[in-house]
DNA sequence: TCATTATATAGAAGTTTGTCAATATGATTG
DNA sequence: CAATCATATTGACAAACTTCTATATAATGA
């Protein structure tokens, strides 16, 4: 996974863990608009005026949370022509979602 | 999963999903504090007052904050005596995460 | 170059959230 | 019952967040 912002390193009873990718993984998906628009761009692109038609929030709004869904590493986005076009990073979710079991569901894990 | 509030359906390009257990999670999750108390409560019990000397916050800061977690299901809690005990659900976190992979991730899931 | 289309950014209003001090509730003990 | 200890709740305040309107930037075509 390749974070933009930097990574903050923890320890707990000499558990070494790493936070800050997963507050910002969870600040991400912490918005039902957001996750709608992660939700139309699973699996497929669509340019942000697609995205605007299908949710019902302005341009500006859309284009806020895709921002934010960028910094977080959870959309890719590649430009053609006059418009940009977006798509789910899922690897990226599967990744802090690995994370987060890790750290939080370790009982849970196959390996212990 | 056990979720206390309801469920909220939805539908996009014919994939069915819940989402409003996918928000509680993240938003339970999107705080650093929170996150703290949930690692020192994982793979043991600890009370209050305990957590309290552990992260530094007040008491009701630490309340609050359980109350938060224990709404959407992350900790379950024990009384004993003048104490209250808490741990980490790990159980449904590793649920959540599960649904979280299923809506964001499914080509990245075994089975497709 | 000018106009048009698509997206991003700035600024403001309203809401939610995190934190604390103060207080209330619950359990135990003298 | 009164006192004490542990936790929960209330109320207030500041910071963060979501959304909008207005405006700026970027790409294309006449």
């Amino acid at each position: 996974m390749d974070w933009p912002s930097s990574y903050n390193e923890g320890q707990i009873d000499g558990r070494r863990y790493l936070s800050m990718d997963t507050i910002v993984f969870a600040k991400a998906m912490a918005d039902e608009t957001r996750q709608h628009i992660m939700r139309l761009l699973c699996c497929r692109s669509l340019c942000v005026s697609e995205v605007v038609a299908e949710t019902g929030v302005t341009q500006p709004t859309v284009s806020h949370h895709l921002s934010i869904l960028r910094q977080a590493g959870l959309v890719t986005m590649r430009r053609e022509g006059k418009q940009v076009f977006y798509t789910l990073n899922q690897a990226a979710v599967a990744d802090c979602c690995g994370l987060l079991m890790n750290d939080f569901a370790p009982e849970q894990v196959e390996d212990g």
